[in-house]
DNA sequence: GCTTTACCTAAGGTTAAGTTGAGGTTTTAG
DNA sequence: CTAAAACCTCAACTTAACCTTAGGTAAAGC
């Protein structure tokens, strides 16, 4: 196991970096910008990355796709260890956390889905109450009854409901 | 059934429904112009909106849940009727719509989850032919082996897969 | 009738996640 | 050795989805 430094030098430009990545270079400042990735400079001043920056982005862009901000995913990225190169453990690790708030999103989304049909359909007016607007307390409340506004008949039921408040 | 025209008349305040709405006047004059809501003016120029202007804020509210953004709201509330105040009917086709979006993301994020272990883990460097980034074609590919670039040992061969392109 | 609250328009500000451009330097290719 | 390609920094622009402020009018409460 002889593991050379030289394998982990900064020998990477922008260029090829974002060419590999697909990312503008651009982007990759702006990365660096927000501390999401790091970059070494040659004598020219030169940015120059170590080839893990590649992973980082594949990282970063996973992340996004799932909707996560790019705080988020600093924030994440940042308990990676500074001092040595990530392990493959260290992605691992990254990776489930990853995966549990992809399950929260896809739940979150599901309990969505799942109130659009009853909730548009159901016409409650009280929008403050209506758990589609607070879907965390899904056991708290239903849609109260087929108050319909949207057809003059029973429109007055509606009209009460509004009163209600103000 | 008597459909007497007064029910339909425009008469709650911008104050009013946004006290209701739970959303900020600002927003409704956002939306306004955005062309999501519609409002008339009395006789001081102030807005005045029909009760189902709530229900419009519900589904966009619904929606931007959903993370689908408001242009996109916007060309689905368009189909609307103008002329008619819409009906259970147009509410409830306009849900099965969107179940069926919101049915795409969740599946989609599924997706990616899936393969956020798999590939995070896997380490295959080409970011462009990498499952990861276009999850859509999840058939076509796999991550190519087990290429750890993070392990000095084995930097070798992530090297000259780097080296491939450029 | 007066005062407070609500409302109006228009312009400018905010945050995220970058992109674009200007003006200048470094590397690379021939 | 020179010219083109790549790189540098910094500032300003972009889009989405609003919010804030300013200066002025309308409506409501007492």
């Amino acid at each position: 196991m002889t593991t050379s430094t030289t394998r982990d030098e900064p020998r990477f430009s922008v260029g090829q970096v974002a060419k590999r990545a697909d990312v503008a270079v651009s982007a990759l400042h702006f990365y660096e910008t927000k501390g999401l990735i790091k970059s070494w400079r040659n004598a020219g001043n030169q940015r120059r990355y170590k080839s893990d920056v590649l992973r980082r982005i594949a990282v970063i862009k996973a992340a996004q796709k799932m909707g996560i901000s790019l705080l988020e995913i600093q924030e994440t990225l940042s308990k990676l260890p500074d001092n040595r190169t990530p392990t493959k453990e260290d992605w691992a690790s990254m990776s489930r956390f990853w995966q549990s708030k992809l399950d929260e999103k896809i739940a979150y989304m599901t309990r969505v889905r799942d109130m659009v049909d009853g909730c548009i359909g159901c016409g409650c007016l009280s929008m403050k109450s209506c758990p589609i607007y607070n879907p965390d307390d899904i056991v708290a409340k239903e849609c109260n009854g087929a108050v319909i506004l949207d057809q003059p008949e029973r429109a007055h039921a509606a009209k009460n409901c509004y009163d209600k408040e103000n």
